[in-house]
DNA sequence: TGGAGCATGTAATGAGTTACATGATTGG
DNA sequence: CCAATCATGTAACTCATTACATGCTCCA
């Protein structure tokens, strides 16, 4: 089983949904580190519910929404899942690959390029920020703003990144290109 | 045109390779934010090779290898995916997921769950550490050092965030389960 | 000479994304 | 009632990983 398997099983513990509700709940909760779309959720409902993992109910035929919902196989398969040892984490940085050939850029390039990408972290931190601020507000746990308080070291610490780089060519303390 | 592409052409330009030679390449030099099987390079390589963009030489037949050269299209579609808007980034985080589901998880699981992560990510540490002191004392010039930075700061980021877990369920701290 | 290890390539499978088609809902 | 929007599902395609098959090299 799949981590995306393992976390579909993990959103019906909550209840029966539909495949579509599943996709929305997996955009919102999850996310940030762990993305899916909706054609996977159909894809993976359909091939849990060929092990069983799952139990589908309601109209196939006409514009009827199916609805799954776990079974007591499918819950221990879950919870197998969980405790299981995770798959290494994988990170795709387009920013780094493109600064491998950083002597292939011109400076202008280079430039815009670090200020497009600082100005993406640094929304996604705000963002961040004031979702785990809306939480705290409404006194949630610690426990369940684990993945949150991930997000936000990782932005301060890509920001940070920024804060220190070295003088570039075409950098602003450096030959500012006015021709 | 993608990004492996992209890091393809980019690792040409410093002369033919055979795929093989490109794969052993790019797992040492970007694997650590971009990673590439050696299978994505036969593919790619064949694909770039159907547009024009890398040119082929050597036997097909017996034990032949191929070795690819940078066309001058090549070398400019390069340039323009250089220079263009790089993707989103990418991270997937199966540790995150687990805690997403946290609550299900015995405090020992938990506990086996943080330390392993805890260990992978400070070793990880530990040798982009080392890999950034041998480069220094070679004096390999800092922008060159970029994206090793920018993993060592994760890393970093992401052993502060262990560091300041709350008290969980099974923690040292907490009821430590002499039963 | 034969087997250990590395090099080379393809095939098969799995995962992820985008595009398409259609049906329900609802507000003007 | 008609247009806009959201819901639902599938198909087609791209990308990624794993498995397989074979050949070369070198040295014991």
């Amino acid at each position: 089983m799949n981590s995306t398997q393992g976390a579909l099983l993990g959103l019906l513990r909550r209840g029966p949904a539909t495949a579509h509700q599943l996709a929305r709940q997996a955009a919102q909760e999850i996310g940030n580190y762990w993305s899916v779309t909706r054609s996977q959720v159909y894809r993976e409902l359909t091939a849990l519910a060929g092990q069983g993992l799952v139990s589908t109910s309601g109209a196939t035929g006409s514009g009827g929404r199916r609805e799954y919902a776990l079974t007591e196989p499918g819950r221990q398969a879950f919870l197998g899942w969980l405790a299981a040892e995770p798959e290494p984490e994988h990170l795709r940085v387009p920013l780094l690959l493109r600064l491998t050939f950083i002597d292939d850029l011109e400076p202008g390039q280079l430039q815009r390029l670090l200020d497009s990408q600082r100005a993406a972290h640094s929304a996604r931190l705000e963002e961040y920020q004031a979702s785990l601020d809306g939480w705290r507000a409404q006194a949630a746990p610690e426990r369940y703003l684990l993945p949150l308080a991930y997000g936000i070291r990782y932005e301060q610490a890509v920001l940070d990144w920024f804060a220190e780089l070295p003088d570039l060519p075409g950098s602003a303390k450096g030959s500012d290109d006015r021709t």
